[in-house]
DNA sequence: CGGTCTTGCGTAACCGATTCCGCGACCCAC
DNA sequence: GTGGGTCGCGGAATCGGTTACGCAAGACCG
């Protein structure tokens, strides 16, 4: 800027003042100094300009991990509705420990504000979060009693449809199939059961702590482990769970993931258990792909990508507005009916 | 600062070097004003220091996407390797447009380095990018001609495998379907063919440009397109270029991507053509639940998070060295044999 | 024609960490 | 005892935009 200056015969300010259209500047400096700048190939460092502006353009995102189609879907919208309004995304996958670590790093950096899709349930990383005062929007898990805002899927919504769903399909006495490892489930899955419950009184709660060693075994395998993905982990996880199932005593099941459901499924048929004419089997999320499973799965699709645009655009307004008050968003989800439930149709197409 | 140096009453420079570490303090000072800073909650303001030293820690990452399975894992290993050495992400999704305007916003916020997936075929861009003298890293996407580093997977490597498989299972009259919608396959699309020939010179190339379709829809639908998934979209593009398929004349096909074969399969099946009876049908990249489509997908599994890691550390190290050589790193991929390529297996497993 | 306002521009401080230069005190050795 | 070296520390400049303040010249008004 200095060198713009010089070669204009102008003062720093002034150069300022042309490139930024701000101020009072006569009509033919500003369109030297333009020229000249644009010669020159001048681009305005944005480090310096944030740290007289304090405002970054930086967004700090949190995600517990992009493998799944889940966040990465969500980081799509997020980046999408940044990148319209010329921010940026500044990236952390949290991998387990030292949560709040990552979230000072992002501060350090002088982020504006932070997108948070948490999987602690330590009130503590919470609290001290709000305590800073950082303009912050979570993202598909709530925390009971956090007063923030909030965007996620209407989950007690995609339990009803579910539940609607499989009693139509004529099922009778349903399994939710709880898979955190978690000593309480976390608020989404929770908000899916009281939905489903508030259809099917007698829905029974299937929970196992299995979903832990899920994630040990990610972390530790990842490309390298001999021949196993996630749903391959999924599948010896529930095993482990659930065998002998030689006498399931339910009708129809709503695994959490598509991934547990697609276990599930193949569990089930390896017990010569017909899905769906004997068990109905219903999953969580649309992944690429359920559509060409055998039998195709009946699943609930999330916004995903909405989410990310909302949770983006809300924090955008609350910089503009930092006393606006917390409210959370429900998007609503939509029922994709395939066959793993329709036992009907699997009469017809064998 | 200010405010620390005053409490312990030292100098602005002295606390520097009792937080830094370096340069030569007296013990009991350096005590002293650690713990004061350490009350005051002291944090550093990267900005400021990356203004100062120019070097800020921040990465710049361009990739087409993260809704499919591909780049989100490659990112997840750059961002695992990047916080390893406390290094953040700077993330931008390219949407077709103007990428080399992302670029020069990743520039402007200082970056130290570039890691690039990048879907242009401009050389224009390229050429741009590297008189920019930015220490940068390709990913995935081989550009003919240009001297820079690259991390990627052998896609050679990857045909020969595919070929070499299904040449043991039986097949002789082979189909690559390439779903470019360029002009010319790209780099990866290109060495699969060459791999795949090498071994089945009797290959025949399958081009067709509707890749392009999908891509548009995809971008124009989102979450909010009529029960349009990514596959159902592939599915629609095949079926308008292949039909009618009555006489269908290979005995096995070797679609570029995992959507594409199995919307290949469902064609196939549509027609009363059996898989892998008939047509041995075989895709790349593993992504998730192919192994419980029916058939179970025989595919490549690319080291995704293995190209994030090691691009990320070439990168790193090309900071420290600024003039390292150029180089190539060809990750080697694995087959996954499957079903969908195994007729004798289809025949006792009906 | 004096006073007030507007225009166009420059000076200097500032954001917060880093770094260069150098000074006084002290130690050691020749 | 004096020259050379080390130790512990401070002053001030610097990175590159941004902003508060002010000044001189001309316009405009009564």
């Amino acid at each position: 800027m200095d060198e713009i200056a010089r070669r204009a015969g102008v003062s720093k300010t002034t150069v300022y003042r042309a490139l930024s259209g701000q101020g009072r500047i006569g009509e033919d400096t500003r369109r030297r100094v333009l020229d000249i700048a644009e010669e020159a190939g001048y681009r305005p460092n944005r480090l310096a300009r944030g740290l007289r502006r304090s405002r970054t353009g930086l967004i700090g995102v949190v995600v517990p991990g992009i493998e799944g189609q889940f966040y990465a879907r969500v980081l799509e919208g997020i980046e999408k509705a940044l990148q319209d309004v010329d921010h940026r995304v500044l990236l952390t996958v949290s991998r387990g420990e030292q949560e709040y670590e990552l979230v000072e790093s992002l501060l350090d950096m002088q982020v504006d504000g932070l997108i948070v899709a948490s999987e602690s349930d330590s009130p503590d990383f919470y609290e001290r979060l709000l305590r800073r005062r950082v303009p912050i929007v979570f993202i598909d898990r709530e925390v009971p009693g956090l007063h923030a805002d909030l965007v996620a899927t209407d989950h007690f919504a995609g339990g009803v449809l579910l539940a609607e769903h499989l009693r139509d399909k004529g099922y009778r006495k349903p399994a939710f199939l709880s898979v955190t490892d978690r000593p309480r489930p976390i608020g989404s899955i929770e908000d899916r059961w009281c939905g489903f419950r508030s259809v099917f009184r007698n829905a029974c709660l299937l929970h196992h702590p299995f979903m832990g060693s899920v994630k040990r075994l990610l972390r530790e395998g990842g490309d390298a482990a001999p021949a196993e993905t996630f749903s391959e982990l999924c599948l010896l996880a529930l095993r482990g769970a659930l065998e002998p199932l030689a006498t399931f005593p339910y009708d129809c099941v709503f695994a959490q993931y598509d991934h547990f459901a697609l276990a599930m499924i193949h569990l089930l048929q390896a017990h010569g258990i017909r899905v769906p004419q004997d068990v109905g089997v219903v999953g969580f999320d649309d992944h690429d792909f359920t559509e060409y499973t055998e039998p195709p799965l009946t699943t609930i699709r999330q916004p995903l990508r909405e989410i990310g645009l909302q949770a983006a655009q809300r924090l955008l307004r609350r910089l503009e507005e930092p006393d606006l008050p917390a409210a959370a968003l429900r998007l609503p989800p939509r029922l994709v009916a395939r066959r793993s439930s329709d036992p009907l149709a699997a009469m017809e197409q064998p």
